[in-house]
DNA sequence: TAAACACTTCGATTATTATCGAAATATGAA
DNA sequence: TTCATATTTCGATAATAATCGAAGTGTTTA
C-alpha cells in the first residue's frame, strides 16, 4: 500500500501549517530557539519539538546544542532556496551597509570572540568569502577552496603557518547577536590577527568591541563588498 | 526560482503517498486511465478515483473521456516543476531489489520531466548547447543565439512555431538527479519531441525512463559530443 | 439484450497525526 | 545545593482523511 515516494516526505514536511509557519520563520537565514519557533508559530513548545524532530531527521532542518539552547536553521542554501519557492517566500535582504552606531550597539557590530571576529562584522566578512569562493561551508567547519589558497597569499596570510597550529584549522561559531555562523579556528584567529596589522580594526580597552578605521572602511569595501556608514 | 502560490496546494496534495506516487507516474508527461494509476499506487480503483477527483478540483491534473476509460494527466509544466523541486531535496529512495536498482539508474540517466527531457542526458544535451553556443544562460531562462536559430533550422526544429506557443519558450527546471538545471519550457519539448522523431530515444511503457537507441548513441556523439553508457 | 468492463459514489471503518498536559532531562543561575 | 529555564519524551485525545466493500452509472462487446 505505502508507495516509495520520497516527494511525499518532504511535501508533508512543507505542507502542515505549524510547520511551514516554522520553516518559514527559518527562512531568514538565522538559527533560533526551539521555545521561539514555538512561538512564532503559536504551538507550545513540545509540538514545536515533536515538529523540529521530523525536519530534522528528514535532513531539512539542522540543531546545534548551546547550553540549554537548541538552535534550529535550514539545512543547506539549496533546501533555502527551495523551500522559499514553495512557501512563495522573497529571499531575506542582504544588509549591505553596516552603521556604526552608539557604543551600546558597537558591540553587535564588530567585537571579538576570544580569538576571532564576531558580530555583524564577523559574520559578513565570513559571508563575503563565502561568496566569492574563497571559502566553502561544511557540516560544522569551513574549508579553503584552490581560490582561497591564492587569496590568503595575496592577503598575506600565511596558510602553511595557519595550518600547522596544533587546534583546528577552520570551525564555526555560532554568533550570538546575529544568530549565524562566523569564522573561527586557526584561520579565524589568523585573519583578526592581519585586519589588526592593517589597522583596519582596532581593540578598544575594556571592551570586546573593536573599531574598524577610516582606512578599514575602505579595505573593506574594496576587497570584501562590505559598506560600512560611520555617524 | 520563481514564487507561486500553487506551491502549496500542490504540496498539501502530494504529502500524501499514493497521491504522490500517482503524479510520479504521470510525470512521463503520458496520459495513464485510472485503473493503471491505481495499480501502480498500490491502491484499489475505488481509492484511487477519490484521489484523482481531489486532484482534479485542485486543477493540478487533468481528465479526459474516451469511451469507459478515463485519461489522466499533469496539468501543467509548472506542477511538474513543483514536483521535481520536492524530489530535489527529498531523501534517496531506499533500494530494495535488484529490478528497483536498475529501474532508478535508468530513471537517473535519461527521463522525460513531463514534456522535456531531464536526467544525465538532459543535462548533458543543455550543457552542450550552451558550449556548442547555441544557448545562452540566463537567470531563469535560456536564450537562443543567433548561431542558435541556425542550429535548430538545421536540425530540423522551426523555431516559429515554438515561439508562438503560449507557454513561456525557454526556461530552466532543476533536475533532480543531477542537481543542475536543464532546458524546459517550449523549446525543451521541441528538443524532446525531434529526439523521438529521429529515434534517437524511444518511450518505454510504465516508466518515465527513456531508451537511447544505437542511432541515438551515434547521434548524440557526432551533433553534440555526448558520450552515454546504455544499460 | 445481457454480460463484462471502467470507473465513480456512498458509507463504514481504520489509520494517521497534530495537539497538549504531565513528567523527565539537562543546563544555568543563585 | 536548590531553583529556574529550555527542551524533550510519553501518553492520551481528538480531528482528519485514506481505505475499501458494496452498489450505481455509463460504455463496449458478444
Amino acid at each position: 500500500m505505502k508507495a516509495n515516494s520520497n516527494a511525499a516526505i518532504v511535501a508533508t514536511l512543507v505542507s502542515e501549517p505549524s510547520r511551514a509557519a516554522i520553516l518559514t520563520a527559518l527562512l531568514d537565514g538565522r538559527l533560533h530557539p526551539a521555545s521561539e519557533l514555538a512561538y512564532m508559530a503559536g504551538i507550545k513548545p513540545q509540538t514545536a519539538s515533536f515538529h523540529l524532530a521530523k525536519m530534522v531527521s528528514a535532513n531539512i532542518v539542522t540543531v546545534e546544542k548551546y547550553g540549554r539552547h537548541r538552535y534550529y536553521g535550514i539545512q543547506n542554501q539549496e533546501v533555502a532556496h527551495i523551500l522559499e519557492s514553495l512557501l512563495s517566500i522573497a529571499p531575506p535582504v542582504e544588509v549591505k551597509s553596516l552603521k556604526q552606531a552608539s557604543e551600546e550597539k558597537a558591540i553587535r557590530l564588530a567585537r571579538t570572540c576570544y580569538d576571532h571576529l564576531a558580530g555583524n562584522l564577523g559574520v559578513q566578512l565570513t559571508d563575503s568569502l563565502n561568496k566569492m569562493g574563497v571559502i566553502g561551508e561544511k557540516k560544522d567547519e569551513f574549508i579553503v577552496t584552490e581560490k582561497g589558497e591564492e587569496f590568503f597569499t595575496a592577503f598575506q596570510i600565511d596558510l602553511g603557518k595557519v595550518k600547522k597550529e596544533r587546534r583546528s584549522f577552520s570551525r564555526k561559531c555560532l554568533d550570538w547577536s546575529e544568530r549565524r555562523h562566523h569564522l573561527a579556528g586557526a584561520l579565524g584567529n589568523a585573519l583578526l590577527e592581519r585586519l589588526l596589522e592593517l589597522n583596519w580594526i582596532q581593540r578598544l580597552p575594556k571592551t570586546r568591541a573593536v573599531k574598524i578605521t577610516m582606512d578599514g572602511q575602505k579595505g573593506l569595501k574594496e576587497t570584501f563588498s562590505i559598506e560600512i556608514e560611520t555617524v
